[in-house]
DNA sequence: TCAAAAGTGTTCAGGGTACACCCATGG
DNA sequence: CCATGGGTGTACCCTGAACACTTTTGA
């Protein structure tokens, strides 16, 4: 360990993950209440502290897994949020992660046990600290992220409905998608692939289950190139 | 002061700073030449670290102040960078910020005195740390935002002509514009108003000189909505 | 007079959007 | 038999891309 720096502050660091899901069709957040100072009694995003030996991305990913027991989950940085007086109790510099997961994944034992539960985005409570401005944020990416990459797969169950899929876009565009033009678009998108199994739950009729190829999507990838 | 994050670690927190500017017409950044260990001798980003008593985003404003003498410099976020060994000599976790200045408004005494220069970015020298992927993730996030809000503006000089415009463009995007389209679409900008002035240095018939009216820019935005 | 950059319109194709009705089934 | 969600095709418009020649003037 060298001493080149030894005239500078050291700060905490800290990860805050803002965890999306879908529950029962609605876009929802895995937030928990705070039974601890600073700001106990609020909800709050699950957060932790950035080690000494581990890096910043494995510290967000390490808090997601001790919360959700999921590991690997598909998690990018929101922002660093780095105001002086942003923790009440302590001088801390915290970087926001969204992550986007199948709620069936989660391992409800360990999130009951961190007291967590799953909000609906239109229904936030009161949050502590700064994590309004971090949700919000990660919410904007989110929306980014939509309409380039396909990661509204990562929110859904491996079988869905275009229905079911559809909706998700509506919730995270903010905005409603004719049914034909919709359908038309998914069905120009090869790795979106009908399965012969029908969802008999959610009509009397019956809705095909679609599922997302990750093989075929990248195999047209790289042909674009 | 309270004691509640004491079992947890302090890191050094840092700044680095992607300055992008236009230099004669080539897009370039202003690198340093590391006159002190760790990483003597090698090229690097303009960096600092994060003060207790200031915000991450003061900190990157300090130290672009510090070397170029411009305040309220266009910045954002690029990224934060955290993986343990990113710095050979101590663990740093560094928040890198991209930055649009005009090379004109740059206080040179302050630049000559920190032995920075103007450096063309396809022809980079060897640098140091991880400013590499940081510089590239810089480049990516100015592609985005040129093809969203009006961000060139803060490179060019007040008053351009459409050929440095389009140069300005063709460099950024990494593609070759039509003309003909490119000046079409520019003369649907109401914000991008024409001069009375010419300039003749660039050719022997001389070019119309433009400016950007960012009052307009914002009434029409507000209009949009 | 010529080199060098400035300036100027039209045509066409493809993608995006608007729009309304029948189908299958369980209760 | 009917309520409920599932599923399907077409016409139009508008944006984006391709494309080449004339103008001005200093040297």
């Amino acid at each position: 360990m060298s001493a080149y720096y030894t005239r500078n502050d050291r700060l905490y660091v800290a990860v805050d993950c803002v965890i999306f899901g879908l529950d029962h069709g609605r876009l929802s957040l895995l937030l928990t209440k705070r039974s601890f100072e600073p700001e106990a009694g609020k909800w709050s995003l699950m957060g932790g502290f950035v080690g000494r030996e581990e890096s910043v991305d494995e510290a967000a990913a390490r808090v997601l897994h001790d919360l959700t027991g999921i590991a690997d989950v598909y998690m990018h940085q929101v922002g660093t949020f780095g105001a002086v007086d942003r923790d009440p109790g302590e001088r801390v510099i915290s970087v926001a992660y969204s992550a986007l997961v199948n709620i069936a994944d989660v391992d409800s034992a360990a999130v009951a046990e961190h007291e967590a539960h799953w909000l609906p985005l239109d229904e936030l409570p009161e949050l502590g600290f700064d994590h309004p401005m971090m949700i919000e944020r990660a919410l904007a990416s989110l929306r980014r992220k939509f309409a380039v990459e396909p990661v509204a797969f990562r929110l859904l169950p491996p079988l869905f409905t275009l229905s079911q899929l559809q909706a998700l876009y509506e919730t995270v565009l903010g905005e409603g998608i004719d049914k034909r033009n919709f359908r038309k678009r998914v069905a120009e998108v090869e790795s979106v692939v009908a399965t012969d199994s029908i969802d008999k739950t959610g009509s009397r009729r019956g809705a095909r289950l679609y599922r997302f190829d990750n093989d075929i999507y990248e195999q047209n990838l790289r042909f674009k190139i």
